[in-house]
RNA sequence: GCGCGAUUAGCUCAGUUGGUAGAGCAACUCUUUUACACAGAGAAGGUCGCAGGUUCAAGUCCUGCAUCGCGCACCA
């Protein structure tokens, strides 16, 4: 009975027997890349197909290290929705890259070089620092791609893009020119995050809150000093140049506008008395002192007041003055310091433990040390002209996305929820610091010489411009170039490539991380409606983080890491597929857990198994044409066509993880228990139309459901559809399962 | 402080537009001349966080509360 029916399905399917050959089928096919998709016959009902673009960027991975099952999420659900798109006729592209991940990839090469030679970046230099990193970028990459090739993932391998190589580096010296003419990119001298461990500025959104307890020092300055404040970080008392108290507060009237002397802690201070409604007259003993040059809101104070700055910590985080048991001191040591001092000399009136929310640097882990320094900043808030209106950054952002107040923006976000998390988002965004003062990056395109300043998308020119220009030390934000993601991968600046793509901008979607929606999809938003005038994508698609079975985030200190590479290897990509997106909705966080991906292992053999059995059944039978149907066949093709309806509707809006579930449930319970059960009479019985009714169906019901599997499982469905013979399919045996028709 | 999410079977989670609940794992009984024991058949297990409300009908909508988690702000 099993005499004609390959061998291989005498044995439980095998992934790692097939899964490497399928990929490099599909390689070979080129039908990864738009271009070379076989467009329809013209003056046929496909005429159309493979015309429509369908366009998605793959979120570039870091090359800081290895693929995690976060990064084996994305790539499963967008493989989704590509090879959906693609099976249903559109021209799909899905562009691949990777993140050079400026300050992640350096701090991690230069820790490795400081372990193994003892060397840090100013033993190497700039350019030996920066060879390294490439050699150890390289190898990164190199693994990713072949991960990311294990995953199954059907991106265009021939349009794969870094976001520091030759043409993104053009894309972002452009940008940054252009915002630079507009007055959208300038230079200032701001109280900025500074992260001593990474040496480095950091935008806000690179801050990590972390809640801890921390003593809250009630204190005077000196005996002749009236007013007591409290703070946390007596350290800075010494670079206090003001007083603020609330206008309003009887208690102070009558102090305001006074000054006063001291010398605190060996430090000599001159303070001042002032009104300002920031302060709240409930906390503490209402009098606040104020520190303009390590603290931001201080520092806006200090911009309405006209005080002077006063900076007392260095990049070092440690003390640039005071007494000698204070002076060169990490802030740490200094503060117990100080408070001795308040004590000896009875300024301490009270010590209460308090929680306090620590700022610290989301690459380094680094406690962020506010310093007033000179860096380059995007204003979000400064008005150009825009097609003949006043806008900000700003306006154009909250304009792009779709909601119940902006029902013309053009960006349908899913969930909904994180629509409120973005707009929330912007209202509070402050101009975006983007220098960075680290090597491993683009290089910021300023030249100086003397008091003059060049920007250019090339270096100012000696004849025409002289020599001696010196460009700017700094690399920009690594969100800067990613931000230009879609875009910068189709050609832009250059016009004629640009041009070759524009179909395919804006994007269909964007799929990635819920976490970056501020680093990354906000700044994508922002760099594109400027730049191109126009949003980067049409939907965005969040999803959650994956965390282990316990619940806990999934990181390599943890060491509960579940390698997608083992469970692939243990049981197939495609049921790591399954169980990355079954139940799974946008945007939740979900637990990953071997006995998960297992059972999807059991599903490959069940989908294997029942591909055998209906095989053997129909061995010999002519089931090229549709056969009059029995009663009960016809309502199988009904409930069938309906399941399809369903899924289809599902992958239409996006609920993979219930077109997931429901696949598997209709092929595992309807399919082979009952079905498959209820044929084996016909099919082994003498009525003929009986027999042939009930082949017919089996095959047609297994070739649909391993068509509509196809985009969840690729590997298994593409293998066992090289084995089912011609129905009335009339191109599936001319075609691969990837650019068959969805439905036909 | 503002906002958001979660709370469903022992565990981990689904449940799209309101019509008396599902999956995986675990546990129970039976079945090894079966396409598949990487299986099948069957049984068991839930007052869907709590309290109200709307409705013919609510896990699903509304209000309040509790617990957990997240984002933003504050953080003197």
């Amino acid at each position: 009975m099993d005499s004609n029916i390959p061998e291989k399905f005498l044995k439980p399917y095998n992934p790692a027997e097939t899964e490497d050959r399928i990929y490099n089928t599909w390689e070979k096919s080129g039908f990864f890349n738009p271009d070379k998709l076989p467009k329809g016959e013209k003056n046929s009902d496909d005429s159309e197909r493979f015309t429509k673009p369908f366009s998605i960027v793959l979120p570039p991975p870091n090359v800081t290290g290895i693929l995690h099952m976060g990064g084996a999420l994305m790539l499963a659900i967008e493989d989704i929705m590509v090879r959906y798109a693609r099976m249903s006729g559109y021209k799909t592209l899905w562009i691949p890259g990777t993140d050079h991940a400026a300050i992640a990839t350096q701090s991690k090469v230069e820790k490795e070089i400081k372990k193994e030679e003892g060397k840090t970046r100013h033993d190497l230099g700039r350019e030996e620092l920066l060879k390294r990193i490439g050699i150890f970028a390289k190898e990164s990459h190199d693994t990713i791609v072949t991960q990311m090739k294990k995953m199954g993932a059907s991106v265009d391998w021939s349009r794969e893009a870094f976001t520091l190589d030759e043409k993104r580096n053009l894309a972002v010296r452009t940008a940054f020119k252009k915002m630079y003419d507009d007055g959208l990119i300038y230079r200032g001298n701001r109280v900025v995050n500074w992260d001593p461990k990474g040496q480095t500025t950091i935008s806000d959104d690179e801050i990590v809150y972390e809640t801890r307890k921390a003593k809250l020092y009630t204190f005077k300055y000196s005996k002749d000093i009236p007013i007591t404040i409290s703070t946390t970080r007596p350290e800075t008392k010494l670079g206090d140049t003001a007083i603020a108290v609330h206008p309003d507060d009887i208690r102070y009237k009558d102090f305001v506008g006074k000054e006063f002397d001291a010398v605190f802690a060996g430090e000599p201070i001159h303070l001042r008395v002032i009104a300002d409604r920031d302060v709240d007259p409930e906390f503490g003993t209402g009098a606040l002192g104020v520190t303009p040059a390590h603290s931001n809101i201080d520092w806006e104070m200090a911009q309405r007041h006209n005080l002077p700055l006063k900076q007392v910590i260095n990049e070092y985080a440690k003390m640039m003055v005071g007494s000698s048991e204070v002076k060169d001191k990490k802030t740490t040591d200094a503060r117990e310091a100080i408070v001795e001092w308040l004590k000896a000399e009875g300024l301490l009136e009270k010590e209460e433990e308090v929680d306090q929310n620590i700022s610290t640097a989301e690459r380094t882990g680094g406690i962020v040390e506010p310093l007033p320094k000179l860096q380059w900043f995007i204003a979000v808030n400064k008005p150009f002209n825009r097609d003949g209106k006043e806008v900000t950054l700003k306006d154009l952002m909250i304009g792009a996305v779709n909601s119940a107040q902006n029902t013309s923006g053009e960006i349908k976000v899913i969930p909904e929820r994180f629509e409120k998390i973005y707009f929330n988002w912007i209202q509070n965004l402050r101009d975006w610091c983007i220098s960075r003062q680290i090597w491993y990056g683009h290089r910021i395109p300023v030249w100086y010489k003397g008091d003059q300043v060049y920007c250019g998308i090339e270096a100012p020119s000696p004849s025409a411009d002289g020599d001696g220009w010196i460009q700017d030390e700094d690399t920009l934000d690594t969100w800067f170039s990613s931000g230009l993601w879609t875009f910068s991968t189709l050609g832009w600046p250059d016009e004629k490539e640009f041009a070759a793509h524009r179909e395919y901008h804006p994007t269909t979607i964007l799929e990635t991380g819920s976490d970056i929606i501020f680093f990354w999809v906000a700044r994508m938003i922002l760099m594109s409606t400027y730049l191109v005038n126009e949003v980067p994508f049409k939907t965005v698609y969040l999803h959650g983080l994956v965390r282990d079975n316990k619940g806990q985030k999934i990181s390599k200190s943890s060491g509960n890491n579940i390698d997608p590479l083992d469970m692939i290897a243990k049981y197939g990509a495609d049921a790591v597929r399954m169980a990355l997106v079954v139940a799974v909705g946008p945007g939740n966080d979900s637990k990953i857990d071997e006995q998960k991906i297992k059972a999807y292992k059991l599903f490959s053999n069940k989908i294997w198994n029942a591909t055998r059995f209906v095989l053997s059944s129909i061995d010999g039978a002519d089931l090229s044409a549709r056969p009059t149907l029995a009663q009960v066949d016809e309502a199988r093709i009904k409930e069938l066509d309906d399941v399809i309806t369903d899924v289809t509707a599902d992958m239409n809006s996006y609920r993979y993880y219930l077109a997931a579930e429901k696949l598997y449930h209709y092929f595992w319970h309807t399919f082979a228990d009952k079905i498959i059960e209820e044929s084996k009479g016909p099919v082994n019985g003498t009525d003929e139309v009986a027999r042939i009714s009930a082949q017919w169906t089996l095959l047609h019901i297994l070739t649909t459901t391993i068509k509509v599997l196809h985009p969840f499982m690729p590997y298994i469905t593409e293998e066992i559809w090289a084995e089912l013979p011609v129905q009335d399919l009339p191109l599936s045996r001319k075609s691969l399962l990837i650019i068959e028709k969805w439905l036909r």
